[in-house]
DNA sequence: TAAATGTATGAACAACTGCTCATATATGCA
DNA sequence: TGCATATATGAGCAGTTGTTCATACATTTA
């Protein structure tokens, strides 16, 4: 099929930026988990510690644990201790924006 | 352990609206595919046919097919017929939304 | 120091995802 | 009407994902 110039230089843009539409994806993964998506927005409300998010999701603390690790890697959360708890807070309100933006396609 | 208040709030809260969230993670993994947030980037600039998305993808056009129906399916695209083509377009500004979203994190 | 509490981690597994291949359907054209 | 082109779809498969279970590690407290 014959392409248009205007549709070669749109396949052009992507093809150059390929790499940057994956992490794109993969930022989104993150989010497109439920368990993953509650956790974030619990902490977009206040830092709370692990046995904290694992009691209103109905998964195991280990679960949570994963979870968090992932988010973690990924940069989207923090950490820090205090005593024997793991306190776990937003990295940035990048998230937040995130969420919103999500919600406000979904409650249209 | 036990909870503060304002973290029983945030709980009760997430409990609440369960749902809503599970919808979000649904919508969210569309976007965590490259495969198909690529495709989704290009119709952001243009409409296009099945066969010049497959062009600039390196998968085949029975994969774009597939993407596009959960697309579709999903009310993110929408399609008309012009001959023998298919054409594809986004179904509102929201997906144009939540890419610009996302890219603000990457790109910071 | 021993027990209790909070968190992390590895293995295993079932469910899901995205792709390919083969093939069906639909339209246009000679 | 027969053939070429464009798209859709089902089956099958390999890779990934999220959970659980068992257990290890870390911190506090008796």
């Amino acid at each position: 099929m014959e392409n248009s110039n205007a549709i070669s230089k749109i396949q052009d843009a992507i093809t150059r930026n390929s790499e940057l539409f994956e992490s794109l994806a993969q930022l989104y993964k993150l989010f497109g988990d439920a368990s993953r998506v509650k956790i974030l927005v619990a902490l977009t409300q206040s830092e709370m510690c692990v046995s904290e998010i694992s009691e209103f999701l109905s998964i195991t603390q280990s679960a949570v644990s994963h979870q968090l690790r992932i988010l973690k890697s990924s940069n989207l959360v923090k950490t820090r201790r205090d005593g024997k708890n793991i306190i776990y807070s937003l990295t940035d309100n990048h998230v937040r924006t995130i969420i919103d933006c999500g919600m406000e396609h979904i409650t249209e």
